[in-house]
DNA sequence: CCAATACTGAAGTGGATACTTCAGTGATTG
DNA sequence: CAATCACTGAAGTATCCACTTCAGTATTGG
């Protein structure tokens, strides 16, 4: 199979899931190992390289090996992919939040927020 | 039917999907009903509409029914929820940058760091 | 060398997801 | 009032996804 593409899809579908959200905030402290970031999460050492492959095929991580360790650290390429999309979309939703006052609130009353 | 936290990980997860982001750039040029959505998407009305529980949940869009239309439109709160995890995060992935060199040229450091 | 370390690959499982079809329910219109 | 329209709900299916276990392969240290 050759280089995919980098697409918004991976970028979106990769932080989609906590887990590998975590994994995010672990390296911007700093580069890890494979065996370093998966010590804290409750799944084995297969299932972390896997969520990094995820992450690396969407550019959010990179990762390099060097002799038996596999050193982790944050790729900047997919979150400028997931910057561009929101630029290119943020207009939009503005505009719709300067008409809001046509319409009704969308779901004011809910009170569930989330951090 | 409780009432569902709208979580970084509903919007990230709405946003992986190539239709639904269709039809949030199509709700971007104004709202419509859910069989004007439908009809230039190649699968059925019933589709669309699982699609759009999905946009609703993550409260990227709003529906409203009057009679027996259910009108479409964005709304902000999925989207300022995307925002505020941009920017809470664009930092480190700058920072990862400016240092890019140095990461490059240093050792790892791993190992000498621990939680 | 030998054992421990740090992954890697293959294969399997259970649950979610993206659809489908079909059978309604109400609202609107001729 | 009957037909049509715009959806809605339930149920089924095929695929994907997040995990697991188990059996490797290099690499490193004593």
């Amino acid at each position: 199979m050759p280089k995919s593409k980098v697409s918004i899809d991976r970028v979106f579908h990769a932080l989609g899931d906590p887990t590998r959200r975590t994994i995010v905030d672990r390296l911007s402290r700093g580069p890890l190992s494979v065996s370093l970031l998966a010590t804290p999460l409750d799944m084995t050492l297969t299932a972390v390289a896997q969520h990094l492959q995820v992450l690396e095929d969407s550019r959010l991580v990179h990762t390099e090996k060097v002799g038996r360790v596999r050193t982790c650290r944050l790729a900047t390429t997919g979150f400028s992919v997931l910057e561009k999309w929101i630029a290119g979309h943020r207009s939009m939703w503005e505009r719709r939040l300067d008409r809001l006052g046509d319409l009704l609130a969308d779901d004011t009353g809910l009170g569930s927020k989330d951090t």
